[in-house]
DNA sequence: CATCAACTGTGATTGCCATCACAAAAGTAT
DNA sequence: ATACTTTTGTGATGGCAATCACAGTTGATG
């Protein structure tokens, strides 16, 4: 995203940019909090995440290292919405407010693409809306696989494998159901060799039949 | 929206645009489509809807007269992912992508006001996702209840007026449910005094018991 | 205003999935 | 290595809500 910047612009990203680790579970903004600037993940990974009253979360998305994140809030002028919370050891920049936006004014090509990702980003938003309020939970964790691998699948030999490590709680809330229903699912599709799985770490066998359950 | 233009763009866009009227239940534009312009609300109302593949419709938001609609597609340059119905006898203005995109990229004010725009509209999406994903039925049709009041509330004596001939099915579609559970919960909120209704005409008579009832 | 279609409403039934309870395994810390 | 916490896994149970079926009502249309 960054990459479309003059080097002058670089230059003060890279002057006024602190980088900070983070360890796993630490969390980076909260719900609630006011924006003062944006995060760019270097390394690792992060979840954002919305609580309910209950208590309950609700995954909205994963972000990889490129990726931006807390920008919606800061542009759209409004406290954060959701919670930033690292799942592995992440180094994260933090680029202040006053830079962001002053770039963001100053260089017409990047405005236009951060109005694009964020149109993007709505799209995507409705579509899983749209297959929560709508598909079964067996369709929904099918779907919620084939983005993984979509996101966080290896190149060469091990291709099928998801690069990820998320809890069974974190997938249940990624998918919008109950931890014991996502181990269930997730032994039966092992039965049904569509997925193979030791811990964590998942692998897709048969993304073809997958495809046709998310679809169903 | 269109407010803070220029005189010059003001007259620009007057030139351009055309308006057209739309009988209930006509579409301006479908899912799959490719995006030439915008539209704008003069008079009625649209649902942005999509479809499942069985048939499933998931309704996404509904617009009123001085909404944009369209321009996520547009600006984010893909194809409509949803589908736009006229819900009652509309008028609506169209401009065409040239006339709108130069005026966005000629006017910072005007451009800042659109991406904040689609960033208050993702902000409310992941919300409304977060609540169909974890709340009940019930939950959700008390908070659809309140956004409607809040959206189609009218002033004066009617304040208790939802002002929006909604289907019991299009409730339903907002809602992510299926028509006999709505048409059950409206009657059990009305024998306990929360709501009122003849045929399409709701009104909320106990708003503080259904904002109980949205959070629980 | 007669006819048909669409919408509203009600009852019965099924089943998906949340919840509770608890055991086993894995990971973490001391 | 040992104790403790967290995560994974399995079984039982119950309830919410989808689905099916059909009656009554409203509304559209020629």
């Amino acid at each position: 995203m960054l990459n479309d910047l003059h080097i002058q612009e670089q230059e003060v990203i890279d002057e006024h940019k602190e980088c900070v680790r983070y360890r796993k579970g630490d969390v980076i903004f909260h719900e609630g909090g006011i924006p003062k600037g944006i995060y760019c993940i270097r390394k690792g990974g992060v979840k954002i995440s919305k609580m309910t009253s209950q208590g309950k979360e609700q995954i909205l998305f994963l972000s990889q290292p490129g990726d931006f994140i807390g920008y919606r809030a800061l542009i759209g002028e409004e406290v954060y919405n959701a919670t930033a919370t690292s799942i592995e050891d992440s180094s994260i920049c933090y680029i202040p407010k006053s830079d962001f936006l002053e770039i963001m004014h100053r260089n017409p090509a990047f405005f236009n693409k951060m109005i694009k990702k964020v149109c993007n980003q709505l799209g995507i938003m409705e579509q899983n809306l749209t297959i929560i309020a709508q598909k079964s939970v067996k369709e929904r964790l099918a779907t919620t696989l084939l983005m993984l691998k979509e996101s966080y699948g290896m190149d060469g030999d091990e291709s099928t494998l998801i690069d990820i490590r998320l809890s069974r709680e974190e997938i249940a809330n990624v998918v919008g159901t109950a931890t014991e229903t996502v181990i269930r699912l997730l032994s039966t599709f092992k039965n049904e060799g569509l997925i193979d799985f030791d811990g964590k770490r998942i692998k897709v066998i048969n993304e073809e039949q997958l495809k046709k359950l998310a679809v169903a």
